[in-house]
DNA sequence: ACCATTTCCGGACAGGTGTCCGCGTCAAGC
DNA sequence: GCTTGACGCGGACACCTGTCCGGAAATGGT
C-alpha cells in the first residue's frame, strides 16, 4: 500500500534541485534539459519531461527573472470605468502580445492611484507600459514623465493631448467632420450636441472637427450647435443623454440633429425624442458614436463612428514592437486612426 | 554645464547597491531604511527617500518574493468572450483583492490554452487561482485537479457542475423557479424558452427550476414549454434571440410568454414580436437574465434577474481568505447567491 | 579628553535558477 | 583491451535583496 501511495502521490517538489533528486540527475542536467540545450541524450530528456508532467512541477519564475535580462512583460492601465470598446482593445492587446511572447500585468484602478501601480510595474521590471482609456491629464503626464526618465517604453492608447507621450487614438476630429458633412447633405442645419461641451477641453478635437465641417459649409458654430451639459448631471449616460434631449425639446425650435458622444447618451436621446411623439429619423436625427452592439438593436439602427478596434491594436503593437526593438525614439510618436462613418438608420432628411 | 547635466539627469540605478554607491550609503544600510528597520538616523532616512524619488528607483520584485515567502499575487482567469457582468465581477475582485494586499494576475484565453495559463500562474507561485466565467467542462476539470495536487487553493465563480471545486454561483434554479412562478400568477400558460435547450446539461440547472415551478402548479414541462434552439444557429445573441422568436411565432398557437437565456437575447425577441405587431407587455412577456444595463434602455423596460454580483464577490472574498489562512478545505466549498427577480415592464398578464 | 551610546559599515548567508567548465563514466568501435 | 567520443556530474559564479552580526566610526554628554 505505501508503494502504491508514493506511486499515486508524487512529491510536492519546490526546485529543479529537488526534482533532479527525484529523477536521479545532477541539477544542471535537469536545468539544461529545461532550458533545450544540446548534448543530452533522449532518454534523458523523456525522463525529465515524464517527472515534470507527474509532479507539475514548474521553476519558479522569480528567481529566473531575477537577472532582469527581459522579463518579457508588459503592464496594461486602466480606469476604473470599464466600457466595452476599452475591453475589446484590451482582449486583443493581451492576445497579441502573448502571440509575441509578452506577459500582461494588467491593472485596473481608480484616480490618484496610478503612482502606486506604476511603482508596481516598475519593481516588476516590466518593458513597457500601456495606458487604455481616459485619464486624468495631469497624473498621466506625470507618470509619462517617471516612464521616460526610466527608459521604460510607453504607450498611451486612447487618450490624447499629452504632447510627449506615444499616442495612437482615434481621429475624433475626423470623425466628427465626416459625420458632420452627413448631417449637412441631409440637409439639417441646426444641431443639438449632447455630452460634447462647446468649451470644454477634453472635448476639443469633436468640437474642432465640427466648427471645421461647418466652417466648410459657410456655417457657423455657436450659430447653429449648442450644447445643454452644464444644466444636467452626467450619472448614467443613457439617463443623462435623456435628460439632455428633453432640455433641447423646451426649445421653441429645438435642433433637427443630435449629434451625441457616445452611443448611450445617443439611445437615451432617441428615447426622449420618441417619447415626445417624434419619429426617428422622420422627426430629427440622432447619432451615436463608438458602434457597440447596442446600435444594431435599436429601432431604428443607430447611425454612429466605428473605432476601427483591429487596426488600433495593430498599430499599437507596431509602436510597441518598434520600442522594444530599437529602444525610445527621439521623438513622441503620434499616430491617428481614421475612423469609419457607419450611417444606418436613425439619421434621415431634415424635417425642414 | 557637465555639473548642471549631472544634477539634471540622475543616473539610472538598477540595484540597491548602485544607490547605495549614489547615496554614500553602505548597500545593508539603504536596505534597511527600504524595509523601515529601527535604529537609523532621520537625516540618514531623508537622504536615502530624496534619492529614491530623484532616481525613481524600485527595488526589484523578483529578488524579494524569490525567498517564497508568500507572492500575495493571485490569479485570475478569464474566458474569451467578455460579458459585462464577468468584467464587472473582475473589476469588483481585483479592487477588493487589492485592498486586502494581494496583486492579481490576470490572463484571458481561449479554449485549449488554460493548461499554459495555469503553468505561468504556478511558476509566479501565485497563492490561489480565481476562475470567472463559463468554461469547457472537461478541460476546467482537469485544471482543478492539478491546482488541487499542487495545494493551491483555487475558486470558480459562475462555472457550476464540478464537484471536487470550491465554487461560488448563482442558484439558476431558484431564479427560474421565482420568474416562473411570476408569470404563471400572471396566468401565463404556454412558455417560449429562448437558448435554454430541454435537454442540454449546460442549461440543466435552469430546467431544473422551470421544471419544479411548473410542477408546484400542476403542469408538466414538456406539454407547456418549447424550445427551437436546435433549429437556430446561435451566432451574435440579439440576432439569435430574433430568429428563435420568429420560429415561434410561425406556430398556430404561439407561446404568451418568452422566457430567454439572457438579455440579449430576451431583447432580440422583443424586437421580433414587436415587428410582427404584437405589443409587449399586452402580447406577449419576454424575460431577460443578468439586469444589464441595456435592460433599461429598452422600451419597454425589461423584466429579468439581478445577479448579485457584489455579494457574489464578497463571497468569494471570503472562500478565497479562508482558504489562503486555514488552507485548503477538506472537502469542496460550495456556496450559492441568492439571485433577485426585477419586475419591470415586459411582463404582464397573459392574453388569454 | 574620556566614555557611553548611537549609528553605520562590510562581510556573510540564503533563496532558486542559468551557465560555464573540468572531470569522471560508460558504451561503442577498432 | 584500448581509444574515442558522447554524456552526465558537481563545483563555481552570478543575479538582487533581506537579515544577522561583529566591529568601526561618529556622536553625544560630562
Amino acid at each position: 500500500m505505501s508503494s502504491s501511495d508514493s506511486k499515486k502521490t508524487p512529491p510536492r517538489i519546490t526546485s529543479t534541485a529537488e526534482l533532479a533528486r527525484y529523477v536521479g540527475l545532477a541539477r544542471t542536467t535537469v536545468s539544461r534539459v529545461l532550458n533545450r540545450q544540446p548534448g543530452l541524450k533522449q532518454s534523458t530528456i523523456d525522463r525529465v519531461h515524464h517527472a515534470l508532467s507527474e509532479t507539475g512541477f514548474t521553476p519558479n519564475a522569480y528567481a529566473t527573472l531575477i537577472k532582469g535580462k527581459g522579463t518579457s512583460s508588459i503592464g496594461i492601465c486602466m480606469e476604473n470605468l470599464l466600457t466595452p470598446p476599452i475591453l475589446l482593445k484590451l482582449a486583443t492587446l493581451q492576445r497579441q502580445l502573448r502571440s509575441q511572447g509578452y506577459t500582461s500585468l494588467i491593472e485596473v484602478y481608480g484616480r490618484g492611484e496610478s503612482r502606486t501601480i506604476l511603482r508596481h510595474f516598475l519593481s516588476m521590471r516590466v518593458e513597457a507600459v500601456v495606458f487604455i482609456g481616459h485619464f486624468d491629464t495631469g497624473e498621466l503626464e506625470t507618470r509619462i514623465r517617471e516612464l521616460i526618465g526610466h527608459k521604460t517604453p510607453h504607450l498611451i492608447i486612447d487618450h490624447h493631448g499629452i504632447p510627449l507621450a506615444n499616442t495612437v487614438t482615434l481621429d475624433r476630429a475626423q470623425a466628427m467632420r465626416e459625420m458632420m458633412n452627413h448631417l449637412l447633405e441631409l440637409g439639417h442645419r441646426s444641431f443639438g450636441l449632447l455630452g460634447i461641451p462647446l468649451d470644454h477641453p477634453s472635448r476639443f478635437e469633436r468640437i474642432h472637427g465640427i466648427r471645421a465641417a461647418l466652417a466648410a459649409h459657410g456655417l457657423d458654430l455657436p450659430a447653429c450647435a449648442r450644447s445643454f451639459d452644464a444644466q444636467c448631471m452626467r450619472t448614467q449616460d443613457f439617463e443623462f443623454g435623456h435628460a439632455l434631449a428633453r432640455q433641447f425639446l423646451e426649445l421653441k425650435q429645438p435642433p433637427t440633429a443630435y449629434v451625441a458622444l457616445n452611443d448611450e447618451i445617443a439611445i437615451g436621446a432617441m428615447r426622449a425624442l420618441q417619447e415626445a411623439g417624434l419619429a426617428i429619423p422622420a422627426g430629427a436625427s440622432v447619432t451615436g458614436f463608438n458602434n457597440q452592439d447596442i446600435c444594431t438593436m435599436m429601432a431604428p439602427l443607430l447611425t454612429t463612428v466605428d473605432q476601427q478596434i483591429e487596426p488600433t491594436i495593430k498599430t499599437a503593437m507596431q509602436v510597441l514592437m518598434s520600442q522594444l526593438r530599437d529602444g525610445m525614439p527621439a521623438r513622441p510618436i503620434l499616430r491617428t486612426i481614421k475612423p469609419e462613418l457607419v450611417i444606418r438608420q436613425s439619421t434621415g432628411r431634415a424635417a425642414r
